[in-house]
DNA sequence: ATCGGTCCATAAGAAAAGTGTATGGCCGTA
DNA sequence: TACGGCCATACACTTTTCTTATGGACCGAT
């Protein structure tokens, strides 16, 4: 590296300032925090390092030449940047700045993670956040490749090179326009949704091949009227009656308004979500942050609709 | 002073700032002249330090975090000042930046300084130099409250607050020219220019008075036909034929041209220079150099002229 | 003039920080 | 599997830096 020129501390630089600045060894001692001789013998050693004299001592007292006052100017300029350093070191570990990108499934965005999302920035004002919504496929390679700092994903991951954290578990609810003679029911299955219009959504999805199981081992055809891709869909189609949507039930929540209601599928199919980031190295401290704010949103939710409506039908 | 935040050495920012460069720590080590677990445990107490990490460890190799990154551009700038702190003080050190102001009188300044300030300048090409000329007085009072450097005055002094190094020691002659009745002699003194025209300058100071007095002890009254103030006018005086010219022998050599040549003056009054500075405190580190240079051009300069003309008059 | 307070410098021992050598773990490659 | 590169830790040693104690110089006041 640069190795001319004199190599002093930056204790005896801040020493130099602080004589400076405050007038005599003494107070800059007392405002350093140190006794008197040891900034005596800092600012000896400075000089003696850099070779000239700081200050003439003029009976007793030090009076700064006129190459300390040159000195003392650049000194000054160079403590504010390393103060400078100081402050942004204490800001990124105070999550006072910083930058969090994560994905995570649009349902997923929209429903549940406004509230997790508020609480993290009112935690972190300072922090730029950034979601986005990726394919499963994308998500997964975003994550691992650190494109992303993390992502809520469906379990189960089939990867090596990611780390999930379950952060939530979800059943599965027919969800039906108020008045639909099946809302009667406390809770349905294929075989009471036998020739019922249905809305499904995920074809090709593992989620999708659990509900085209269930209604094959009931020995049902499931009626589908539409193929959609998102839960808000399903339920718009839903709400004008085009069919009864089966869906998570944790993320059908957000769109059920005030002409739907849900009645637990069975059997009980779960959707499980984790957190998950990649398993390369660890994850930003921001991202576990993140996690935590999930986490505990997660816990102050009701479990289930089958822990309300646990009981019998009707 | 400022005392919230991490503090960190110099040594500890260095250190991250060349692992960041190099990308590892064994080439950030070479790089500063330290062996490898120095530079490991400097970051690792640099990351304790702040509080978070700067660095993925991953598979055994550092890659730095977002955060680290972040500090990274700040640690860049504030080293950059650092090492202008450095640079400066080295060039203080060497003289490479400085101003040096001194007073010298008039005939001084015009006649033997300009080689003087040709080889400081040359030794201190950087160096901001300034030479005014004020009357003694005030030259005295400027040397004293260091409103400038240093200078030269005239010997004896009589403040207690100035420090005089003698420098230059000079003796009197009559500048006549050429062709001049007197030049025939080897040597003048007041009985043999009795009649003769003088140009006398000086009138109330010290050096005139010794001059009326050796007059007046050889029972001559001087025939003054001018009175002027500097030694250039009494040359050019001298030149046209005005009057026998009688002056301090060292600062009368750089007017004497082709047209003029010197006597002793008999008495030998001497003139006696010296380098004055406040003597409150240690002068200036440029002020001794030029002392020295003064020292050293004088000291190679012909002591009198009367050593060179040493013998009987005709 | 002497005394007390202030200021700076130095000495000496103690504490802390920094450094080098040696060593072990991990990983990628031959 | 063995080798070489990279990083982290352990341990002993050196250097730096701190504090306490002390002395000298100066100033102002009694």
């Amino acid at each position: 590296m640069n190795n001319d020129g004199p190599d002093f501390g930056l204790r005896a630089l801040r020493a130099f300032h602080a004589i400076v600045k405050t007038g005599s060894v003494t107070a800059a001692a007392t405002a350093m925090g140190l006794t008197q001789p040891a900034v005596s013998r800092l600012l000896a050693q400075f000089e003696q390092t850099i070779g000239f004299d700081l200050f003439y001592r003029d009976k007793g007292r030090l009076v700064p030449t006129p190459d300390g006052l040159l000195l003392f100017d650049e000194a000054d300029l160079a403590l504010g940047t390393m103060e400078r350093v100081r402050a942004l070191a204490r800001d990124i570990a105070d999550f006072q700045v910083g930058q969090l990108r994560l994905v995570a499934p649009p349902s997923f965005a929209e429903g549940v993670l406004p509230d997790v999302i508020d609480r993290f920035l009112s935690r972190f004002p300072k922090v730029h956040l950034t979601i986005d919504s990726r394919s499963v496929e994308t998500s997964k390679t975003l994550i691992a490749t650190r494109a992303v700092d993390g992502g809520f994903l469906k379990l189960p991951l089939d990867r090596p090179d990611l780390t999930s954290v379950p952060v939530a578990n979800s059943g599965t609810v027919c969800v039906l326009p108020i008045g639909h003679p099946l809302a009667a029911r406390s809770w349905l299955d294929p075989l009471s949704l036998k020739g019922v219009p249905l809305v499904l959504l995920g074809l090709g999805r593992l989620s999708r091949s659990h509900i085209d199981a269930a209604f094959a081992r009931a020995g049902v055809r499931p009626e589908v009227r539409v193929e959609t891709h998102t839960i808000g869909s399903a339920c718009a189609l839903a709400t004008r009656g085009i069919g009864v949507a089966i869906v998570n039930e944790m993320l059908a929540r957000s769109y059920l308004g005030n002409r739907l209601l849900m009645r637990p599928f069975r059997p009980d199919l779960r959707h499980e979500y984790a957190f998950v980031t990649s398993a390369m190295v660890a994850p930003p401290r921001l991202a576990l942050e993140f996690l935590s704010d999930a986490k505990h949103y997660f816990a102050q939710q009701p479990k289930d609709v089958l822990d309300e409506t646990a009981g019998s039908p009707v």
